[in-house]
DNA sequence: ATAGTGAGCCTTTTT
DNA sequence: GGCTCACTAT
């Protein structure tokens, strides 16, 4: 509604100048505080650029201020613009923030995520790709529940080859553009049999008829849509003046391929990123596209954002020194105007429980100085790590928090409602409505669901459908029988009531009818009471959309946990989670090798996965603006076995100027020291014994995504080719032989020899 | 159909 | 240690 280039006169009163291009005479108010390579980097609109923003540089700034720049100069308006980030909390925050330096929000342009932007544009132009504008963003597990049906007849061990590694392999390939057809024979030919891109195929041309797509179509089937349409491609190479991506380090080549399709007509990209950064490679981030930018656009303009403002010297010194250990940078010398400050701390500790001991002191000595427990955080390497501080912070009665845990949309609760929701909303969702066919209890068990999917597949359609014709057949028993055809008819009258009560209002209806919300008051576990609430919630959180639709559809790609803020917490998270984050001080423990680095990596990924490793160590020092304090244990228990740990080698890498060792009385604080155990890992036994709390976060499963409104299914009274006639003689499963008394489209009744006469549908028989 | 038991697993994770 | 998964016993 609001159009910022009437909204901001004023400021573009100022920029009417002439020659602003090069160094502004009269500075644009934004670009008050800016340096110079920041001000170079805002002001270079045209043709490619490419910004190593180091951590720390002010990259958010520049990036926003640059958009708020193209806007008030008029370069472009607010829908030629495509902005790119990588998670919907950094467009929020673009979107805000841009909003501030231009004074009113900015509405119509094209922020988002690359999955978000895909989706807007899928949407539009789905019949191109084979889909339909309403289709399905499925989640993992939905996915992983697909593949595994899909494995069943091509003979796939699950043991030798479990579905979720098979699904991380399509996951790459769809990461790197592949579709089915691109798969050649030798890819991944090693692996399970041969047989994946075969496995692949199908798993693709299921979702198609599900109407479905995974996270990786998104940008796939977009990919397709451009190159198989030229005149659409066209179309939004014109309108797309200026193209912005954030976290440019992160980006997989299909992400690639496409911003490389989009940029053809005007060349006005600008890539942010920093490739000290980049440590998301193991889920298909190509580091290759940050450091290949100049020679896919020969004239780019790289501009460095070296001068950092975050972190006092010794900070960034140690950090710097550290990742100088990196092979194949592009290279940036951070450096920075602050003085003061203390060395990076690094404690030797005697194992996990006195690490976390120790960090708990420190925290409530600077909370008794009056330090915010917002501005500290603890990063560590794995989730497991976490549980050993939980239980201290409670202990001290520290309030935390844990970023990264399963969101809201993912927990279980959540799925199941949303899966109800689904299958009112469009009853040939299948993957919803085989998950909560039997959620609550009633009977279905898996030999009613085989029954039905035997039957769904058999005729091609949808299993709701299936289900309405079996219920009038004896292929399953009385009791599931009538449950099923009782949760069918609820079903009929909740989606009658669609367009009569609000929708929010019937969302609750349908959870109360269906016996969910009184499955969770009936369980007795702790969790339930929660699981009620986070179901309220859910409802109340539908009042925010105008429909059930707009809901179903905004869920699974941009849902996320919103946490209130009020309370003073210390943060608790993974060094993953924590990149584009800062605070005061940082705590960073569990220092040792085959932690961190990880062992795994460095089996893996050799060089590179280390490299990756040192990488996010750097992300983790470069958090802190004020302390870092880095921990290592000497002895550390990892599944219950006691193990004596070395020193990372990182710890060895940091520049001795830039640090202070501190030792817990009697351990040497040097490298390769070794450390007795035998006798004394009993005695910690016990020690950790005393300490067992329940974890109060606890990963949870994933998202749901939707079909909407589905077209109302006829079902196909005459499809099978009369191979049956009465009288002749019949063999199925379960009754055994028998002879046809009548028939009614592909029900038939059927005196069975032993099992008397019973309603069978066709595909269930065979000629005897 | 389902509850209960044992075996094997175990890095990071957004969309 | 704890979780998920497959299989078995009721």
């Amino acid at each position: 509604m609001s159009d910022p280039f009437e909204l901001s006169e004023d400021v573009h009163d100022l920029s009417d100048m002439p020659d602003l291009i090069a160094v502004p005479t009269q500075p644009l108010p934004y670009l008050d505080g800016l340096n110079d390579e920041q001000t170079r980097a805002v002001m270079a609109l045209d043709g490619p650029v490419l910004v190593l923003a180091g951590a720390g540089t002010g990259k958010t700034r520049v990036l926003t201020t640059r958009l708020a720049h193209i806007l008030v100069e008029g370069k472009a308006r607010p829908w030629e613009i495509l902005a790119v980030t990588f998670t919907n909390k950094a467009a929020r925050e673009m979107q805000s923030r841009v909003a501030i330096i231009t004074g009113r929000p900015v509405e119509g342009w094209w922020l988002g995520t690359f999955h978000a932007l895909c989706a807007r544009i899928l949407r539009r132009h789905a019949e191109l790709v084979g889909l339909k504008h309403n289709f399905t963003i499925l989640d993992t597990d939905d996915q992983l529940r697909l593949l595994k049906q899909l494995m069943e007849p091509l003979e796939i061990d699950e043991k030798k080859w479990p579905a979720r590694v098979l699904m991380g392999v399509i996951q790459r390939w769809k990461d790197r553009g592949l579709t089915p057809e691109k798969i050649l024979n030798e890819e991944g030919s090693d692996i399970a049999e041969g047989v994946l891109s075969e496995l692949y195929r199908d798993y693709q041309i299921r979702l198609k008829t599900l109407n479905a797509v995974d996270f990786g179509d998104l940008l796939l089937h977009c990919l397709t849509l451009f190159t198989e349409n030229i005149d659409v491609l066209h179309e939004y190479q014109i309108k797309f003046r200026y193209l912005l991506v954030d976290e440019y380090q992160d980006t997989n080549v299909a992400q690639y391929l496409w911003l490389r399709l989009l940029v053809q007509e005007h060349k006005n990209i600008c890539c942010v990123g920093d490739d000290d950064q980049s440590i998301y490679s193991w889920r298909g981030a190509e580091v290759g596209n940050i450091l290949k930018f100049g020679k896919d656009f020969l004239e780019a303009t790289v501009i460095r954002l070296e001068q950092n403002y975050r972190s006092t010297p010794d900070i960034l010194a140690a950090a710097s020194g550290l990742i100088s250990h990196n092979e194949g940078r592009l290279g940036k010398t951070l450096w920075t105007g602050m003085n003061g400050g203390d060395p990076v701390k690094v404690h030797a500790v005697w194992d996990g429980e006195a690490e976390a001991r120790l960090v708990g002191d420190e925290i409530e000595v600077r909370q008794s100085r009056g330090q915010s427990l917002e501005e500290m955080a603890i990063l560590v390497r794995a989730g497991f790590q976490m549980r050993e501080f939980e239980e201290r912070m409670i202990n001290l009665g520290v309030p935390y928090r844990v970023i990264g845990g399963p969101r809201f949309y993912e927990r279980h609760e959540t799925r199941d409602a949303i899966a109800y929701l689904r299958v009112v909303n469009s009853p040939d969702d299948d993957l919803a409505f085989e998950r909560i066919i039997n959620v609550p209890k009633r009977g279905l068990g898996q030999a009613t669901v085989q029954a039905i999917h035997q039957l769904a597949r058999a005729q091609s359609m949808p299993m709701y459908e299936a289900a309405r014709l079996i219920i009038q057949t004896d292929e399953i028993k009385p009791k599931a029988r009538s449950s099923l055809s009782g949760l069918l008819q609820d079903f009929q009258r909740w989606r009658s009531n669609i367009d009569v009560l609000p929708h929010f209002e019937l969302a609750e209806i349908i959870l109360d009818e269906s016996g969910y919300t009184e499955m969770w008051m009936r369980d007795k576990s702790p969790e339930a009471p929660g699981r009620l609430e986070n179901l309220k919630e859910l409802v109340s959180g539908l009042e925010d959309f105008d429909n059930l639709q707009g809901f179903l559809e905004h869920v699974s790609l941009v849902m996320e946990n919103q946490e209130n803020k009020t309370e003073d917490k210390i943060s608790l998270m993974t060094l993953h989670a924590a990149k584009g984050l800062e605070f005061e001080t940082v705590f960073l423990p569990g220092w040792e090798e085959g932690l961190f680095p990880h062992q795994r990596s460095l089996d893996e990924e050799g060089l590179s996965g280390l490299e990756e490793e040192r990488r996010l160590a750097y992300v983790g020092i470069t958090r802190a603006k004020k302390e870092a304090m880095i921990f290592y244990a000497a002895n550390r228990r990892i599944y219950n076995q006691w193990q004596n740990s070395l020193p990372s080698r990182f710890v060895n890498e940091l520049p001795a100027e830039n640090i202070e060792v501190i030792s817990e009385q009697g351990l040497n604080s040097g490298i390769g020291v070794k450390f007795g155990n035998g006798s004394l890992d009993a005695g910690f036994d016990v020690i950790s014994d005393t300490l067992s709390y329940e974890s109060p976060q606890k990963r949870g499963h994933t998202s749901e995504g939707t079909i909407i409104e589905a077209e109302e299914w006829t079902v196909s009274a005459s499809p099978s080719n009369s191979t049956f006639e009465v009288g002749i003689r019949v063999f199925h499963q379960k009754f055994g032989y028998g002879k046809i008394l009548s028939l009614d489209g592909n029900k038939l009744e059927v005196e069975f020899e032993k099992a008397g006469t019973k309603k069978v549908i066709d595909s269930f028989v065979d000629p005897a």
